[in-house]
RNA sequence: GGAGGCGUCGCCUAGUCCGGUCUAUGGCGCCGCACUGCUAAUGCGGUUUGGGUUCAUCCCCAUCGAGGGUUCAAAUCCCUCCGCCUCCGCCA
């Protein structure tokens, strides 16, 4: 939710950022009038109640009186008094619900409003990103005298990756990590643990079952909706990421300027429908229902925000620097922040066999828009006001574990460990083909 | 799943039986002022959160886990739900 002082004051802001999004700017001018409309009806309820209460305060001691003494005269000013708070009661009901409708209102349209867009993020879709840098060389595997083979093709022979018995168990896009496909998976989490922690983050292990107004709070059920399992039975979501359960961890709290920033790494599953996607990168572990992932999130003070996402960029680019992938760093368009982000920045490592580069991590400043909707607000000397939250990647497996097999392979099939991660693997320089895990369809 | 207990403005706590002196008590903590070589102690005042109004002060409304209901009036009475604790049963 945007600061609703802006919709007074200067409802073209957000228009204009609507329009940049390419989301509909009539919806600022429902609300404008609707806000209005609710705090006249708020204001009318309010004075109504008002003279109520002073009624009813007048009835109490007359009541007091009229059991000590009894007299004709001062009942038939308390039975007076009584025919008019009876009256005024229904009013201030009607008032009351009238109002509170008038707000819930309000509430749904802000619900449909996404967060002000940094207007530093290029305009435009999904295309329309500006490269920010490139580091790091692709290899050069002709000169090496080597087709590069995909992931899968890797992950298969060195008993990695089974994404056939994934298919079979659980449906297309699950996959199983076997063997020291798993191992890597545990190497990457310790590596990306270890640097977290070294950078002041808290691990956390969250939950991936959350309810539906942590689901709401942090924007993922606009138009992020189709893409995210719902529990019927249970009226529950599965996280996408864990930006949910720590984004809402500290809902409805109010935390202590000295405290901030808080920085947490959450580890957790993350369950995308991935709607909308029906045969884009179908072969592999790209594009997956389940994967697990480290994610950064930060709770801080709305000025150092911009500062702070510049940090945890700089994060996600050492993660990618220790694994020696190249890679490209992308300010993404305003059509794709998705409705919470104010400027989104992705990183995108670089795939041999698809010769380009494919979206690895993403760093979201969301500013105040989820801390609005998940009341969470910090208090310094001049008293409570929203905090900024953002979030990013710091290590998404299936993919990261993409980029490995495919920048590090050998023309055996084997694949070089980079060496911050060896340490996390026993010490060891390669994955090789093993030899106890059994073929599919081999009994 | 069964039985019982509990949920009050940072923390602890009074109030709930019996509705109106609750404009929610007291203590701790915190902030300000006074006193004082300094500190401590003491005294006085302030201290939930959100909304409206205002240049600001003031004032008004809501808020006693949440939501309904009864009533002129609800922390207090009734209903539903949620959470926590204890015990029992089942299970990882």
């Amino acid at each position: 939710m945007i600061d609703p002082q802006i919709l007074r004051n200067d409802p073209e802001v957000i228009r204009e950022s609507q329009r940049r999004r390419g989301e509909d700017p009539a919806l600022v001018d429902q609300l404008v009038a609707a806000d209005i409309g609710a705090r006249q009806d708020q204001q009318f309820f309010d004075d109504l109640r008002n003279t109520q209460k002073i009624l009813s305060k007048e009835i109490g001691p007359l009541q007091g009186q009229l059991k000590k003494n009894p007299s004709p005269e001062l009942q038939q000013q308390v039975d007076q008094l009584m025919e008019k708070a009876t009256a005024l009661a229904a009013d201030v009901k009607a008032a009351e619900q009238k109002a509170a409708a008038k707000a819930q209102e309000v509430d749904q349209l802000w619900l449909q409003v996404s967060n002000l867009v940094d207007l530093r993020s290029p305009v435009g879709g999904e295309d329309d990103f500006v490269v920010l840098e490139e580091v790091g060389t692709p290899r050069d595997f002709a000169a090496e005298g080597f087709e590069p083979k995909d992931h899968l093709t890797i992950g298969q022979g060195i008993k990695a990756i089974d994404t056939e018995r994934g298919a079979k168990v659980s449906g297309s896009r699950f996959y199983f990590l076997t063997g020291q496909g798993a191992m890597l998976e545990f190497a990457l989490l310790n590596l990306a643990m270890s640097q977290a922690l070294a950078n002041g983050f808290i691990p956390m292990i969250t939950p991936a079952l959350v309810l539906p107004q942590a689901m709401e709070g942090t924007g993922f059920l606009g138009q992020a909706a189709e893409n995210v399992y719902r529990i019927e039975s249970d009226d529950m979501y599965l996280v996408g990421t864990s930006e949910v359960p720590l984004a809402a961890y500290h809902s409805d709290e109010i935390i202590p300027a000295k405290e901030l920033p808080l920085r947490y790494a959450g580890w957790s599953s993350c369950f995308r429908r991935e709607a909308g996607a029906s045969g884009r990168d179908t072969t592999g572990i790209i594009r997956v229902h389940q994967f697990d992932k480290v994610e950064m999130f930060v709770y801080c003070d709305p000025a150092e925000a911009e500062a702070e996402h510049e940090r945890i960029l700089q994060w996600e680019k050492d993660f990618i620097d220790a694994l020696e992938i190249p890679y490209r760093v992308i300010d993404v368009a305003t059509g794709d922040l998705g409705s919470s982000a104010a400027r989104k920045f992705d990183i995108e490592a670089w795939i041999p066999t698809q010769g380009k580069y494919r979206e690895v991590t993403s760093t979201s400043n969301t500013t105040e828009f989820q801390a609005r909707r998940l009341k969470i607000r910090m208090r310094n000397d001049s008293g409570t006001k929203p905090l900024a939250t953002l979030n990013g990647t710091l290590c998404a497996m299936p993919r990261i574990i993409v980029a490995i097999l495919e920048n590090h392979q050998n023309a055996n099939g084997s694949v070089n460990i980079p060496a911050a991660l060896r340490p996390y693997l026993g010490g060891a320089k390669q994955l090789t083909e093993p030899k106890q895990l059994t073929e599919p369809g081999t009994p």
